[in-house]
DNA sequence: TAGATATCTCCAGAGACTATAGGTTTGGAG
DNA sequence: CTCCAAACCTATAGTCTCTGGAGATATCTA
């Protein structure tokens, strides 16, 4: 039997985060001491680590509380799980293409200045005031 | 004069996200009407859509709120404003890193799935219960 | 058994909005 | 001029995923 601050130090969640995932309803809830202090055993730690792990991945709670429920019925087919695994993917690749036409324009833009000039002749500024010295269509 | 749904039509800005501007202080508060609505002028769609630029770039706001206040002393360098610009593109480019290493990963997991086993012999599950089946270190 | 550490619950805050409720002003049509 | 719909006002709460604090209780170690 795990204290919350065992559980936490073998998983690396921090406390009030464990908690939360139980208000959230990730975890079920843990029994409790005597004391009312939860008490863990192996398999919350195990279930605990796939939602770290899930996190760490970037799903969020409801794909993770999904996940858990298709977990529990290992006899189905697992194109639901794919499915959420898929859709992320494509998440973070929507999020990669955004975030490089970004960097291309803050690149545009930062290359302009070379930190030494007056405010009122920075490019940084000026780009940032009009949206005409931009590349793209943001 | 322009009302506040006339600055958000041409900004593209929604309504309460001005007044939530004006309440963290980016925008100053606007001069009102004898019934107390507010009535902007040329420099405060020029403010705004400065304020929509940056944020379209990722800033965030108190970074807009400081090359705001930098740009209200125009003859003095312009270095800080460049740190602010630098910084965030390091963000964004520390961002797009951690983002590919997660799209490697999910790409493997999700690879390994047809979609059409069982749940109990998923590798995007199995992945998830054991994070031995990882390739990095996250 | 005392004191230090860990835990409990509840609540607030972060960031950047968005939405709702309930009331007032404005602008155009008749 | 009057009426009504649309736009506006304020204040408050909700989103999401935690994180931190206050004040009280439990557990562990010496």
């Amino acid at each position: 039997m795990l204290s919350i601050g065992d559980l936490s130090k073998r998983t690396g969640v921090k406390v009030p985060t464990i908690r939360y995932y139980e208000q959230m309803g990730l975890l079920t809830a843990a029994e409790r001491s005597e004391g009312n202090q939860r008490r863990y055993e192996r398999h919350d730690l195990e279930r605990l680590a796939f939602i770290r792990h899930a996190r760490d991945l970037g799903l969020d709670i409801s794909a993770i509380r999904e996940l858990i429920a298709l977990s529990q019925h290992p006899h189905q087919p697992c194109g639901n799980v794919d499915r959420i695994a898929s859709d992320h993917l494509k998440s973070v690749r929507d999020k990669i293409e955004k975030l490089k036409k970004l960097e291309q324009e803050l690149e545009r833009i930062v290359s302009h200045c070379d930190g030494d000039h007056a405010i009122e002749d920075c490019y940084v500024i000026r780009s940032l005031s009009d949206h005409g010295l931009c590349d793209g269509e943001h």
